[in-house]
DNA sequence: GCCGCGGTTCAGCCCACGTTCAGGATGCGG
DNA sequence: CCGCATCCTGAACGTGGGCTGAACCGCGGC
């Protein structure tokens, strides 16, 4: 599955390119707009992510000129949330979603899959660890059959886990997936959640789903607990 | 695998390299910034090792000029922790992580591990001996299938004797690797975790693991004792 | 406006872990 | 057999990492 990141800020484009080759994505990225152009137009990409405030030329331009020369790559736009460009005037161009920065690592993962399914190109995901089942589609999380009501950001922890289920994953990878990558707050509340996740996962059923690894990190066991 | 290590401390390069090596890397070492610049353009590294305080360049400009280049390559910084540089600049700049003087060499290999699984170049690592296995990626030790518990500095110290079973590793080099390079406590220290180590892995299961060559060191026994 | 909910911050608590220390065992050379 | 160096071992101690409940804040719905 290919990638093209078209991205100026370094930051994001390397973290970016990180994550998502470790879910397995072939990713390309093109620091400025024209280059963005014309790495799309000579290779065969499954979904691009394009920033629209680029050096040189600007991600509303590279858009319609792909769509003028009848490319119809799958086309995630990035845009900042304070005006200047409006996030409607993207889907006119011809993207096919957009998302506003800052946004958290598996909101666009979750929106780059969304993308992908809809062109037909991948199967569908659900996670399983045990008698727990996490649907990032539906946004539905049950277990022993149970269905168990979860906030967006609960839902984004535990997803994040169950990605990475049975390995040890420190704070700071969890902070950096699934928050913004301009957060700067408390990384305490890592720990919150995670209790939460086990008051509403754990408790009722008498299990150790998530594991504290101490000094390093949680786990989650991949056979439910 | 092919390592680059970018600094200018000889003492702290010499370390570094002498350790990689052993870990079956093939290491280059530049000892100043442009120097460095130019062999990770010439050459195809898997992981570079890239110093901030440099002469000449330094390590944020090294990067900068690398990832415009559309050089990729996994950088991982190394940074004092007093101030001056900040730590946030070196994502800025396109590194993809970054590690904070002092440090302990088991803790920046585990952090180059992490980045070349994350760009899928290295195949899974797990230590063996006998019916012992280790996973630092699981934070999992288990002996004859049943779990055993381990803190993090057990699980440390477990790790670097199994990386070199069968050899006889000086207390002094535990110290060297297992804790800080700054570290100035007692090294009696190395004793005391060795019996923890033993009592969890040796008792139970009536065996020797962990063999004392008087005045010399400690080995492990590659046949799990 | 008011209310309720989700997200975030904060401060206090607790205990596991890392470290130190001192006394006891064990091996080795003479 | 003695003396010394090395290693082993249990216990004591202090710290900080992690846990937790509650307060706070902002936003959307009524």
């Amino acid at each position: 599955m290919r990638v093209l990141i078209v991205e100026d800020e370094k930051k994001i484009a390397a973290a970016l390119r990180r994550g998502l080759e470790a879910e397995g994505f072939a990713v390309d990225v093109a620091l400025d707009g024209t280059d963005g152009l014309w790495m799309a137009t000579e290779h065969a990409y499954d979904v691009i992510v394009l920033d629209i405030m680029l050096p040189g030329m600007n991600g509303f331009k590279v858009c319609e000129s792909l769509r003028e020369a009848r490319n119809w790559t799958p086309i995630l736009m990035l845009t900042a949330k304070d005006g200047e460009y409006d996030q409607a005037e993207a889907l006119d161009t011809g993207a096919d979603d957009y998302l506003t920065k800052p946004f958290s690592f598996v909101v666009l993962l979750a929106r780059i899959r969304a993308l992908l399914r809809r062109s037909g190109r991948s199967e569908p995901v659900v996670y399983r660890a045990g008698d727990l089942t996490v649907d990032p589609v539906t946004h539905h999380c049950r277990r022993a059959d149970v269905s168990i009501p979860l906030t967006a950001r609960e839902f984004a922890v535990l997803e994040f886990l169950m990605r990475r289920a049975g390995e040890v994953v420190s704070k700071s990878e969890i902070l950096d997936n699934v928050w913004d990558f301009a957060f700067e707050g408390d990384p305490n509340i890592v720990e919150v959640y995670v209790r939460h996740l086990r008051r509403k996962l754990d408790e009722p059923f008498g299990r150790q789903l998530i594991d504290t690894i101490r000094g390093a990190g949680y786990r989650l066991n991949p056979t439910g607990g």
